[in-house]
RNA sequence: GCCCACUUAGCUCAGUGGUAGAGCAGCGCUUUCGUAAAGCGCAGGUCUGGGGUUCAAGUCCCCAAGUGGGCUCCA
C-alpha cells in the first residue's frame, strides 16, 4: 500500500502539474489536488479547468463563495445545498424577508470578487458527525443539520473552508474543489428562482441563485453570446415575428394558430395521416363533451379532476337547484383531455373478434387540460392542444410486435423532422403502493418494452419508478433551444382501461379474452412539437412544410403583370407562392422576406420577362440565377413532397 | 399552486411624482428603382385591470389578471 500523498505532491514528481490541473481523476472519482490520497502517479488523471468534470469544479467552487458572499452581506441568511448544474451552478438559501433583487446580484458578485482577490486555499476537513453538528447547530444552520444527518453512515463528513481568518467560510461538502479561490476567473450571476426544500412543495420555499463560471472571461463572453443566439430562436419570439400563432387573455395559454402557423400545424397533421394508411391505423373522430358518468368509468374523475374543464348546460343549472355546486360536480359535462375513453367506448361497442387485432385507432381530437398558471408555456405546455394520438388494442403476446413497429413508425416521422438526438426512456413500475396488478404483470409488461426497443436498436436509459399507476412506458425527449427537455413520443402500456371498460374479444379458442391497450403518440402534443421543431429549424421550415414555399418580388411595378402570371403558373401547379407588388425598392422586398423565411426568392425585372423566367435565390442554397418558370416550377414541385422514408435514429 | 420579475402604440423599447415619447409596421403623397431597410407627411394610447396615497401617479402602495424565470405536478 503506498502512502498517502496529495495528488498535486504525486503530480508534480511525475511532472504532470501545471497550472491548468485544477483536480484529478482517480477510480473514477474527482478528487481535489490537496486531499491526500493512497495512490500511486500513475493511477491519477489530471482534470483540466476546461474539462466537463473541471468545469463542474470551478462551477460548485464558485458557488461556495457565492454562498460566503451571500452570507456576508445577509446577515442571518442560511445556507442549504449549491451543487454545479449544466451550464452553471445554483445555491438555495433561506433568507429571511424575502428574496434577492437584481441589486443584490451585483452587490454578491462584487463580493464574490474580493474573495477571489484573497486568493484563499479551499482547505479540505474531515471531522466526526458529532463535531460537524456541533459546529453547525452553533452557527444556527438547521438545514446543514439535515444534510449532515443524510449521509451514509458509511462516509466519512467531510467540511471545505476558504477565506483569511477572521473571515474563513465553511460548508459541509464531499468536494471536490479548486485549490484555491484565486482559480476561479469568470463568474455571473444570472437569475434568481423560489425553490422548495428538497423540491417538496410541502417544504418551506427557499431563494435560489443561479449563476454560471468558467475558465476565463472569454470562455463566459462566449457563453453568453451563445444564450443570446438561443434566445432569438426562442418559439414563442419566432411565432410572434413569423405570424405563425398567438396567445390572448380571454383563453390563457391556449395558442389561436394565424394563417401561416396553422397550415404547418395542419401539413404535420396531414404527413402522419399518410404514414397510418401504410402502417395499419384507423382514424376516428370523437366528441369534444361528455357525460361525466364516462369519466367516472374511466377514472379520470378522482385521479385527473383537478387537470379537467367541467360545462354546464342552462338545463343543468336549473336541475342543480340550491345545491348548484353538488348539483354541477355530479352532472356537469366535461371536456375530454384524452381520447382514450372514447376509444374504450368504441371498442366495446360491438362484439370483436381476435381476427380484428391489433386494433389500432387513431384521433386527432382537441384535448383541454387545466394546467395550474406557473407551469403553462408558450407552445410547450399549453391548456388546449391536440396530439397524433393513437390506441392500440392487441393480445398480450401483441405487445412486444407492436411496440416495435411503433419504434419503426416514430423513427421515420423523427428522422423526417431532423431529430436526430433524442433521449429515449423506460419508466417502470413505481412504488408498491402506488401501483395496479401484480409483479408477474409488471414483469411482462416492462420486457415487452424492453424487447421492442432492444429488436428496434436504440439505446435507452431505465427510469426507475417513473411508470403510469397502470403500466411502464416509453418515452421520447427532445431539447429545445434553451436546453430544456421536453418530452414528445410516448407510448405506454395500459391494462387498467379494458378493465374498467370491461373490454372483451373473442379468441380462437371460443373464450373471452381481455385486451391490452397501448397509448401511443408519435409528435405528441402537436402544439409542443410545433415548438420544439420551430427552435430546431429556427423558423427555416422545408418546402414540404413552409406555410408559402415561394415569394416573386418585382423590381418595378413594370413587371407586376408577369409578375402575377408567374404565381398564377405556379399556383396552378399546386405550389404556395405570395408576391409583393409594394412601391419597395429591391432591397427591401428582399430583406422583408428573407426574414419571413420564404424557401425561395423569385426575382422578376423587365429582362425575366422578357425570356418567361425569374431570378432565383434560395434560402438554404443562395443565388441560383434565372431559370425558367417551368425549370423552376419542376423544382420546387421535387422539394415540395414530404421526405420519404430515411435512415434511423443516431445516437 | 408557491417564490421572484415584468406588463407603456400592431411590434421592439425609452420615459424615477409635474404637458405620454422613439424606431419599425400601418395609411397618404413623391420616387419606378436589380438582390438585406428610398424620402416626406399623417394617424395611432383608459400607460394590463381595479382600488388607494398625493395638490398632482405611467412612476409610490394594495388587490387581481396575463406573461416570463424557476420550484412542484404531470393518467
Amino acid at each position: 500500500m503506498p502512502e498517502r500523498q496529495t495528488p498535486r505532491e504525486l503530480l508534480a514528481s511525475s511532472g504532470k502539474l501545471d497550472r491548468d490541473v485544477i483536480a484529478v481523476k482517480y477510480r473514477g472519482r474527482t478528487v481535489d489536488l490537496h486531499t491526500p490520497v493512497a495512490a500511486t502517479a500513475a493511477e491519477l488523471a489530471p482534470v483540466r479547468a476546461t474539462d466537463a468534470e473541471g468545469l463542474a469544479v470551478i462551477r460548485h467552487s464558485t458557488a461556495h463563495v457565492m454562498a460566503d458572499a451571500v452570507q456576508r452581506l445577509f446577515p442571518g441568511t442560511k445556507v442549504t445545498i449549491g451543487p454545479a448544474i449544466e451550464d452553471g451552478f445554483y445555491y438555495d438559501f433561506d433568507k429571511p424577508g424575502g428574496g434577492f433583487t437584481d441589486d443584490d446580484l451585483r452587490k454578491i458578485e462584487q463580493t464574490m470578487l474580493d474573495v477571489v482577490k484573497k486568493d484563499s486555499a479551499f482547505r479540505r476537513v474531515v471531522v466526526s458527525r458529532d463535531e460537524a453538528k456541533k459546529m453547525f447547530s452553533a452557527m444556527g444552520e438547521t438545514f446543514k443539520l439535515e444534510i449532515i444527518d443524510a449521509i451514509p453512515p458509511d462516509e466519512e463528513v467531510s467540511l471545505y473552508e476558504h477565506g483569511v481568518p477572521p473571515n474563513e467560510w465553511v460548508d459541509v461538502c464531499e468536494g471536490p474543489h479548486v485549490p484555491s479561490t484565486g482559480y476561479l476567473k469568470a463568474v455571473r450571476l444570472t437569475h434568481v428562482a423560489g425553490a422548495y426544500w428538497r423540491g417538496d412543495e410541502r417544504n418551506p420555499m427557499l431563494q435560489r441563485i443561479y449563476g454560471t463560471a468558467f475558465p476565463s472571461p472569454e470562455a463566459l463572453e462566449e457563453h453568453l453570446k451563445l444564450l443570446e443566439q438561443a434566445r432569438g430562436r426562442d418559439h414563442r419570439k419566432l411565432g410572434k415575428e413569423l405570424e405563425l400563432f398567438m396567445f390572448d387573455e380571454v383563453a390563457p395559454a391556449m395558442p389561436f394558430f394565424l394563417p401561416r402557423g396553422a397550415f404547418v400545424y395542419t401539413r404535420m397533421i396531414d404527413y402522419v395521416r399518410g404514414l397510418y394508411e401504410r402502417h395499419g391505423y384507423d382514424e376516428v373522430v370523437t366528441p369534444q363533451v361528455f357525460d361525466p358518468r364516462l369519466f367516472r368509468t374511466s377514472g379520470h374523475l378522482g385521479h385527473y379532476n383537478e387537470n379537467m374543464y367541467r360545462v354546464w348546460t342552462e338545463d343543468l343549472l336549473a336541475d342543480a337547484g340550491d345545491k348548484v355546486k353538488e348539483g354541477l360536480q355530479q352532472g356537469a359535462f366535461a371536456l375530454k383531455p384524452m381520447n382514450c375513453p372514447s376509444h374504450c367506448v368504441i371498442f366495446g361497442s360491438k362484439r370483436r373478434s381476435y381476427r380484428e387485432l391489433p386494433w389500432r385507432v387513431a384521433d386527432f381530437g382537441r384535448l383541454h387540460r387545466y394546467e395550474r398558471g406557473g407551469v403553462v408555456h408558450g407552445l410547450a405546455r399549453v391548456r388546449s392542444f391536440a396530439q397524433d394520438d393513437a390506441h392500440i388494442f392487441c393480445a398480450e403476446a401483441q405487445v412486444s410486435s407492436e411496440i416495435e413497429k411503433f419504434i419503426g413508425l416514430l423513427n421515420e416521422v423523427y428522422v423526417a423532422f431532423g431529430f436526430v438526438k433524442v433521449d429515449i426512456k423506460l419508466a417502470t413500475r413505481p412504488a408498491a403502493e402506488k401501483r395496479l396488478g401484480t409483479d408477474e404483470e409488471w414483469d411482462r409488461s416492462e420486457r415487452a418494452l424492453a424487447e421492442g426497443l432492444e429488436r428496434a436498436g436504440l439505446k435507452y436509459d431505465v427510469v426507475p419508478g417513473e411508470g403510469a399507476f397502470y403500466g411502464p412506458k416509453i418515452e421520447f425527449h427532445v431539447h429545445d433551444a434553451l436546453k430544456r427537455s421536453w418530452q414528445l413520443g410516448t407510448i405506454q402500456y395500459d391494462s387498467n382501461l379494458p378493465n374498467r371498460f370491461d373490454l372483451s374479444f373473442v379468441g380462437d379458442d371460443g373464450h373471452q379474452h381481455r385486451p391490452v391497450m397501448l397509448h401511443r403518440a408519435i409528435f405528441g402534443s402537436l402544439e409542443r412539437f410545433f415548438g420544439v421543431y420551430l427552435e430546431h429549424c429556427g423558423g427555416n421550415f422545408p418546402a414540404w412544410l413552409a406555410p408559402k414555399q415561394a415569394i416573386v418580388l418585382t423590381v418595378s411595378e413594370k413587371s407586376d403583370a408577369h409578375a402575377l402570371k408567374v404565381q398564377e403558373r405556379l399556383r396552378a401547379r399546386g405550389l404556395r407562392v405570395d408576391v409583393d407588388l409594394s412601391s419597395d425598392k429591391l432591397g427591401a422586398k428582399i430583406r422583408n422576406a428573407r426574414l419571413l423565411r420564404y424557401p425561395y426568392l423569385l426575382v422578376v425585372g423587365p429582362k425575366e420577362a422578357e425570356i418567361d423566367s425569374v431570378g432565383v435565390r434560395s434560402r438554404d442554397a443562395g443565388e441560383l440565377g434565372a431559370m425558367k418558370v417551368d425549370e423552376l416550377a419542376a423544382r420546387l414541385e421535387a422539394e415540395a413532397r414530404p421526405p420519404a422514408r430515411m435512415p434511423g435514429l443516431a445516437h
